[in-house]
Parts: C-alpha cells; structure tokens; sequence
DNA sequence: TATTTTAATATGTCGTACATTTTTATTTAA
DNA sequence: TTAAATAAAAATGTACGACATATTAAAATA
C-alpha cells in the first residue's frame, strides 16, 4: 500500500468524544427547537466529565446556533441560519486556493441560474436604475486610473441583478460571495481595467437584452460575459 | 414606533466581546494561513480576562475553522471549509420554515443552473446510469406503497445529475440539500407517490432530452419539472 | 389573598492546578 | 569539539472549586 494511502492516527481529544456523544445524543432525543436541554452539571454527570470539557462542546453547538443559553435560566434546541455560518469564513485572505476556485464556480452558477428570475421579476426602476450604473462604468471607463471605481460599479451591476430576483438566500450568497470574487479576480488579474471591461459582452450589451431580448438571449449572454471573468465554467 | 420595531437590548456577554476583538486582531494582524497565534496567557493577559473567557472565544474560532490548535504546541490560522460549517447545522428538524423554503429555492437555482454543466459533460455512462434509474423507478411506480422506494430513485436521478456536473461544490450542496428536500417535501406533500410522479415533465421526458434535446429544451423542461414540487420559483 | 422577601437554580467568569507532549536548554559522553 | 542523552520549559487540554448574577420558585408577611 502506498504510503500516501495512510491516514494519520485519530487522536481525538476529549472534548471531540464528548461532541460526538451530545450529537447522538440531540439526534436521538428527536428535540426540536424551544425544547430545554439538561444542564451543565447533569451531562457532566451522565457523561463523568468536568463542567469545562462538557462548557467546551455545548459551546460548539452554540457556535453553530444549534443550540441557545439563557444566562442562568438554561439551554435549549435552537433554530440554525446556515448562512451564518458560512458568512463568517468567507474572508478570502483565509480561503484556500481549492475553496476559492469552488466559490469562484458557485457563484457563476448562481448567477446563471438567476437569470430567470432577473427576467421574470424585472420592473422599469429596476432597469433605470441598471442603467444608470452602465452610464457611470461606461463614463469612467473612459478615463485612466480608475480601477477602484469600475469594480464598485461592476459589484453595482451584478449586485443589482440579485436584488431584482428577490430571493433573499440568493441576495445574502451574493454578498458573501461578491468580496471572495474580486479578492480572487484581483489575484489572478492584476489589472482590472483590462480584465473587466474586455468582456466579450458587456453590461451594456445585458442591458439592452434584458430589456428587449428573451430570457434565453440574456442568459446566454450572462454565460459569455461571465466567460471572461472565469473560464472554468463554459 | 411599532413596538415591534423595538429590539431587546443586546446583553453581550464577555466572551462576545473578547470575541469580537481577536476577530478584530485577526482582520488587522493581516495574517495567512500558518501564522501562528499569540498563546492563551498572552491573549488572557492581554485582554485582561481570564483564560477561561478567551478559550471560550477561541473556541468559537475553532468551530468555525478559522483557527487550529495544536496540543501542547499553539494555534494557528487555518484554511476553513466553507461548506462544513454549512453542513453541519443543515438537520431539517432544526431549520425554521423560512430556511427551509431557503433552502428549497436555493436548490432550485443551483439545479436550473446545473442544466448547463451536465449537457456539457454528459457521457454515454451517465445516461445509462439514469435510463437505469428511471426504468426502475416506473416500475416500482406501478406496484403501490413504495413511497420510500421512490424517493430513493428520485434522490438519485437528481443525485446523478448534480455527478455529472463535475462541480465538486455542486455536489456536496446538493448532498446536503436533499435530506432538507425531502424533509420539506414530506411535510407539505403527505402523499410522495402522488406528488413525485405528477410532473407535467417527468424524469423519463428529462432524461430523453439529455439524451436528443438540445440544453435550452433541458433547462426549459427541468425548470418545468421542478415546478412540480415547488410553484415558488418559475 | 396579594405582595414582598427569601431561597434555590443555572449559566458566566475566574483562578489554580496538573497532565502530557513538544520544544528548548543543559549536561554528559565519545 | 561534537553528538547523544537528559533535564527543563512551554502550551494546550482537562479538572475542580468558587462566586456573580439574574431568573424562578418558595416562603413569609401584610
């Protein structure tokens, strides 16, 4: 067998028995959420472990908002929001090349997959107001030096768009995603005057199908304009 | 003012606000992947806090995955995994209503926005590994009480989709999403034999279209055949 | 009976101590 | 002088005990 085959040996710290156990336990327990937890003491007990190991892994749960603590009242099943969770890691500067390149492809794919929404939910201010973000990245564009700008109205566009379909879980991904996507686009491309406004289609060219195409022409274009940001995805 | 508008007073405890300055530090400290953490005492002694209060906060770092820590050696900055966080907290039982209708859209997006990556990369296998799913599920749709059964045959027509993508991040969202899926989906819909298999389109029509179709006719019918079990999103 | 006081409770925070293992420093041996 | 063996220091993980504080329940009082 290789030897790269070989995994190292769990060691798993006290603690990480202990959140297993709690996790079976939760499981088990066919809680929902409102419902009150033991105390502290009492899984101390059941499981003969210190307050301060069993305070370290409720405190996990917490964390993840699988449970909630009412300060010297009790515990109870708490009601998660996933994107929570999620929001508080998207800090590029953390994220490895692998998850980056996997939120870079996300977001493309729920940009696509937005297009439909973006079509069926448009009204006119939110065109004129699309509008009025092409007229200002087109002025600029004109003149030097301006990088800065072009991608605030670049996240303008794209972020406008997500607003337009009106899904909230798509708006908050957007967010989250949006600073991941420029903090890799700015890696991979060191000029941004170039890299955005060379766009096979433009904003521009979105606009005017978005408001005088089909859905089908607009996310076809979507596709090529995204193209150039990211060629993964085709 | 509505005495809804009213929010109750946020009662932070210390470890929120021990909490909140190393996520500060960590912003500041501009540090990578690898760098190591000041230790327990220093951060202690720094804040002014016992140790105690800061492993507690350290420990939500922990969860998250934004730290590691080694035994007996020190902490350090870690590449977090987005999605295991993600994955964690994503217990049907737990999620609120609004999540789950989230969640719901959200697979939703990512499925009409999958269309374009599997006709792309669609083998001879692929399809024969869905004709195979599919002929078993109308015969089991023949034979009565088979809800289970069915379900089973749905989760992997759609699975096998999602593996066709060759998205990695697709996949694991659509590994997470469907237990979710299907939690809501026996919740609103009592009857699954009824409601799976009352499409307008079905995976038989997806499946041909794979196979003749062209990817507009694709999405198209897929976004037809998920209306089915969600009118939210059309 | 209604109100006030008291007591019990549970989490949050603190301090200390020790186990264990890695790292560093020191001592010893060749 | 260098290498090996030994000892010391260091850092996190775990445990125990204590107290603060605010809530809830119980008891006492008007």
């Amino acid at each position: 067998m290789k030897i790269s085959k070989l995994k190292p040996i769990e060691t798993l710290t006290q603690v990480d028995k202990i959140e297993q156990s709690l996790q079976d336990y939760l499981d088990s327990a066919n809680l929902q959420p409102g419902d009150a937890l033991p105390k502290e003491v009492e899984l101390a007990q059941a499981l003969g472990v210190s307050r301060t190991a069993i305070r370290e892994a409720l405190s996990r749960f917490r964390t993840l908002g699988i449970i909630e603590s009412r300060k010297n009242r009790g515990m109870l099943i708490a009601s998660p929001d996933p994107l929570v969770n999620f929001e508080r890691v998207m800090s590029p500067k953390l994220l490895n090349d692998d998850t980056l390149r996997d939120m870079f492809e996300l977001r493309l794919v729920l940009e696509v997959g937005n297009c439909e929404l973006v079509f069926k939910r448009k009204t006119a201010e939110d065109i004129e107001y699309l509008e009025s973000v092409v007229d200002k990245e087109e002025h600029t564009a004109q003149t030097p030096k301006n990088s800065a700008v072009l991608i605030k109205y670049d996240i303008d566009f794209h972020s406008g768009l997500y607003k337009i379909s009106g899904n909230d879980t798509l708006i908050r991904f957007q967010k989250m995603l949006m600073p991941v996507f420029m903090y890799s686009f700015k890696k991979f491309h060191p000029d941004p005057k170039q890299s955005i406004l060379n766009h096979e289609v433009s904003h521009r060219d979105l606009l005017n199908t978005l408001k005088k195409g089909t859905v089908d022409d607009f996310r076809s274009k979507m596709k090529k304009h995204l193209r150039n940001y990211y060629d993964k995805i085709s």
